[in-house]
DNA sequence: CATGAATGAGTCTTCATTCAT
DNA sequence: CATGAATGAAGACTCATTCAT
């Protein structure tokens, strides 16, 4: 009985999942409006009717599936970055791990990107909420990075360790998106160097 | 009749822009798919059909809208920049430039940012193109300034122009969606310091 | 000005009846439910588009069309006994007029009915009650008949006149619905004189 | 193995009552359109499937359900009625027994009165046949008692019995339906002396 | 027979666009 | 050119019915 009942359960999640990737696949392809559920049906090879069981309204399964694959992704950094060796290590790490990322998820990433910028739902600030906190509790454990390495005199004390994961950020994101905007133009993971370079000394030349 | 006719010409350009006008106010603040011609007419204080005797299609309309403020943003910028005593002071102008131009332009940076990740109108890369010009063109302008700038040892010369753009974009565009995320967490303005110092001399202690 | 202002609010009256009548038409035939909004639109030679411009939704339409016809009968019904002579004139024409109408509206006097058994918009109080109000405005008439008919000793004054208004209801309605139910088995213009008779005088043998 | 088949009938019919049991709940508080099968099947305890294995289709299960209801009322009225003394006791009798039922079956009351009056189902003339047919049996009864009466000089010889039963049925239709319209206006049982009195004596001040 | 997930035809509603005035 | 009513294609969602387990 609790075998069986485990059964259907594993086998809902299965096909939960299986909607979601489908989901993923077109919204990020087409985008949230240009995307009808129909698309995603076809996609996931189930029924319109089929996915109204699983999701109660488009705009759901869409916030579903961005939830799904942003924890997934969180989670796989957050295994990468907890076999930091230190605060260097951990940066190098991150600034790789994100190139990786947006090898694996270009798409979504570009979804997610304008998904934080825009008041899509903005009557549903309960999602953005959830979505920010999944962020900011990521942001959370860089400023921690950046403040353990100024303690051990890796990183300036005249900077508050919020403002430099803004700049990590900030200047990762930034050659993402350039390549994102035409990925033919360079190899994003070429940057890598200059990235870490950039970011621990800055343009300026050293005195 | 030559003045007539100019006369005219000038009357279609302020009703031009004055459509232009109301659709930055109603696209900005509900974004392209929630936003109906209707919306904008209202706004405009012009029928629907005006509308459409200025722009043939509401894509267009969005996509003028755009450029129009583009436009205008890049001309200040450049008018800023045009009287940079040095490349340092370049940088602080453009730095500060940015900061006022998202005061005054919230929601619009907003919308563009979001427009530059996403393919709303995928088909249109025509459009795509014009706006990726005026974005380049001026990014090529930050790159002569950093290329000046390490001519006369005020910058590094291991690191292209070029990346130092995406680096000096990214960075202030880190703090920039952070305080668009939420401007009561803090002041963008109050970053200046902070966003020049970091990318002038990086998160690194110097030795 | 005013003539063009009251000729385009003239058209557009016009434009809201037709729509009504077809709206009647097919409500009426069909039943709520099964009739479509492109059933009441192809009836009014309209397009869908259109009605929503007219009315904003299907139930409003609906309950528009109910309101619309019960108003005009009841305007009819309340001509009509203006001219009544005396109480038992007034229950002559009254049962005369009830006759007629229901020939001419056969089908809209059986949506009524059920409309006022059921609750098919539960959550719309107001409406009813708006339906209802005309009604028992309707109600209070008749009673005040019967109570100027008993004060001239035409009525018993051992019955109140609203428990009077209730029997001459039912028993008018009783014939009308064993027609309504089979038009075919008999002639309910034939039934006046019997009708009037039973109310007036019961089926008891007079002693 | 007879008893073995009987008991298999018995279970079957036992669990067809209780469908139809739940069924009559559901359907009478919501209506035919806004009850779902699933509503139906949750009321009853058992799953949809299950319900299409009883009844082929919502509407039949429908359909049976008031013809269930509707028999079983009848029976009971039926009963009611044999044990009269005379043709004034049996209307007596009606009239309390029509007040009691309708205490017991409100809602139901509620429905079959719109269900006389609508044509839900226009292609299945066979089934309102078969409801109709019942009342008519029904009516025949009454229009019986109505000769008699008459025949034993109780009741007026120049009204047909049949016209007779329709202000019967009329009259107290009337006082139930102002009853069933708002229960809390008044007791639709303190009605009884009154439309008694009514149906016998009528309106008119006797002479 | 019991189950309940899957199906997809059917509806209401929106809104960009047109065009007669 | 200005107007705004008319249009109808398109899309989200529901739910009666089926069928594999």
């Amino acid at each position: 009985m609790s075998d069986s009942q485990s059964r259907k359960e594993r086998e809902r999640q299965r096909r939960t999942e299986e909607i979601l990737e489908a989901a993923e696949k077109v919204f990020t392809e087409k985008g949230f409006h240009r995307t009808t559920v129909e698309d995603v049906a076809v996609q996931a090879e189930y029924s319109v009717g089929t996915l109204y069981n699983f999701f109660p309204s488009k705009e759901l399964l869409y916030q579903s599936m961005i939830e799904h694959r942003f924890q997934r992704l969180s989670d796989q950094m957050n295994a990468l970055l907890a076999e930091a060796a230190d605060p260097m290590d951990f940066l190098r790490r991150y600034i790789q791990g994100k190139i990786d990322l947006c090898y694996q998820h270009e798409l979504f990433v570009k979804l997610y990107t304008q998904e934080r910028m825009g008041d899509r739902f903005a009557d549903s600030q309960l999602w953005k909420d959830k979505i920010e906190d999944l962020y900011v509790q990521f942001r959370r454990l860089l400023a921690d990075n950046f403040r353990r390495g100024a303690a051990e005199g890796r990183f300036r004390r005249d900077i508050t360790p919020e403002d430099m994961v803004s700049a990590l950020e900030g200047l990762t994101d930034g050659f993402m998106y350039d390549w994102l905007a035409d990925p033919n133009a360079f190899e994003y993971a070429d940057k890598f160097e200059v990235m870490f370079e950039l970011l621990v000394h800055g343009v300026g030349k050293p005195s």
